[in-house]
RNA sequence: GCGGUCGUAGCUCAAUUGGUUAGAGCGCCGGUUUGUGGUACCGGAGGUUGCGGGUUCAAUCCCCGUCGAUCGCCCCA
């Protein structure tokens, strides 16, 4: 045998359960959205490397290290998207978009990012995203969070999830508190960790989400925002807030949740799992009003999250499988063509059937009670029409007498009659 | 990128301080049995113990490397 193959690191083969709990996730999303009037949007899983750089800023260290980028046979620059907000923002700006004021937008596919696999955290993954672009008054916040509230709820997980809220505050605020981080921790740079002092120079509000125990007192003492707050910033994380309430999404006010981009301004949340190791965070979100701009479109205020289908899939109670009506097994070669049209019949009329590619009748029903079908239809090699079908229920689950009905109304009235079992 | 743990039939796992021919269940294939409510019987195939090197009379077991998985760190758009 040749050397085997095998799958490129952090991507996965996705089947039974696995892809279940996946779909299961990405209906609920759909059926969510729609709710909220969220349209599809599709763009390309690969852009030219530029979208990704222009909205991340050209030199760190995502751009240069974790991103899929290649040379085509052109000899462009293109990345696999790493992200949805920037393929959506270049398309809102190419296809001038504004034409349709605000835009609510749903997406969900493949990214790719190139990092150290771990639970939850894969090279290619998947997400679902919804941004509101062109709004800029809290109540757009409001409706993307509570987007993500419901469809938590409806996945049946709400009880897992926290969501945690905070405000950056608009350019002016975030530009004071970041100076002022800067100061406190620059005073006390010898206490803290050495990642954390590194931080302070590429990244300063990353500290306050540091892990370092050594770091925690020196958290906990820095300067909060709220002191450095424009009262115009201030009103808006309190409308914020207010629309929350009123909408009855529960939130936790945490300050030390921060984002690592300039064009992040006002709301950041994210919705936080403890059961899922260090990669605890299933949906993550806030405002980028800035974003649009920076990639050369018009000044356009936006908000918006994105999901990890994985991370969800990971706590939703297991999706069952897709159900199997009926079997339709003959008893014997000689009514494996009658029990063929009978398939046929079944199906069209909307029943789903399973049927056995061979092996006796015995096997048959065998292979039927593993796939977990709701009822056997045995089909007799007979002329006596009284003997030619005999039903039998299979599960106990009360739905005997539906199945039973839902297969006689389906069948040819040419079968008139069918003995067997059920309730 | 850094550190810990792990890697044995298709799957889940065994295998005495390093010791003979690496086992079981499930699955798969074949047969028997004759009909069906998650459960019958008999048999069979299937492994270079992730891969490569080293130590040893002898390695699934110890050492090094590598690939992969997993947990944490870094990062997190």
């Amino acid at each position: 045998m040749a050397e085997k193959i095998q799958r490129v690191r952090g991507t996965q083969d996705l089947f039974g359960d696995d892809i279940a709990r996946f779909d299961h996730v990405v209906e609920t999303f759909n059926r969510v959205r729609k709710l909220y009037g969220f349209r599809r949007v599709d763009t390309p899983i690969f852009e030219p490397t530029a979208v990704f750089a222009r909205s991340l800023g050209e030199t760190t260290d995502v751009v240069s290290k974790e991103m899929y980028s290649f040379e085509d046979r052109g000899g462009d620059s293109l990345t696999l998207r790493p992200e949805f907000t920037a393929g959506i923002c270049r398309a809102y700006i190419q296809n001038g978009w504004q034409q349709h004021g605000v835009l609510k937008l749903a997406a969900h596919g493949p990214l790719f990012r190139y990092e150290r696999p771990q639970k939850g955290r894969y090279r290619q993954f998947h997400q679902l995203d919804a941004e509101v672009i062109g709004a800029a008054e809290p109540a757009a916040d409001v409706e993307v969070i509570a987007l993500g509230a419901q469809l938590l709820s409806e996945l049946g997980i709400a009880d897992k999830v926290t969501l945690q809220l905070n405000t950056l505050g608009d350019a002016e605020t975030r530009a004071a508190w970041r100076e002022a981080l800067v100061a406190h921790f620059t005073a006390h740079q010898d206490a803290l960790s050495g990642e954390s002092l590194e931080r302070l120079a590429k990244n300063p509000l990353r500290i306050l989400d540091s892990k370092a125990e050594c770091d925690r007192p020196l958290v906990a003492a820095a300067p909060g925002i709220d002191a450095h707050m424009t009262s115009a910033a201030g009103a808006f994380f309190e409308g914020v807030q207010k629309g929350l309430q009123a909408a009855g999404v529960d939130f936790v006010r945490t300050t030390s949740l921060v984002r690592g981009f300039d064009y992040y301004r006002h709301t950041a949340f994210e919705f936080v799992t403890v059961h899922l190791g260090s990669q605890g965070t299933v949906i993550g979100g806030g405002r980028y009003d800035g974003l649009i701009e920076t990639m050369g479109g018009p000044s356009t205020p936006a908000v918006g999250w994105a999901a990890g289908i994985e991370r969800l899939g990971m706590l939703v109670a297991v999706a069952t499988t897709d159900e199997i009506d009926v079997a339709v097994i003959p008893d014997a070669p000689a009514a494996e063509s009658e029990a063929l049209a009978i398939a046929a019949r079944l199906r069209s009329q909307g029943v789903s059937v399973a049927t056995a590619y061979r092996g006796n009748a015995k096997r048959r029903a065998e292979l039927a009670a593993k796939d977990d079908v709701g009822a056997i239809l045995f089909v007799r090699d007979t002329q006596d029409a009284d003997q030619k079908l005999n039903f039998s229920g299979r599960k106990r689950d009360g739905k005997g007498k539906d199945r039973f009905q839902r297969v006689l109304s389906a069948l040819h009235p040419t079968y008139d009659a069918m003995g067997g079992t059920y309730e």
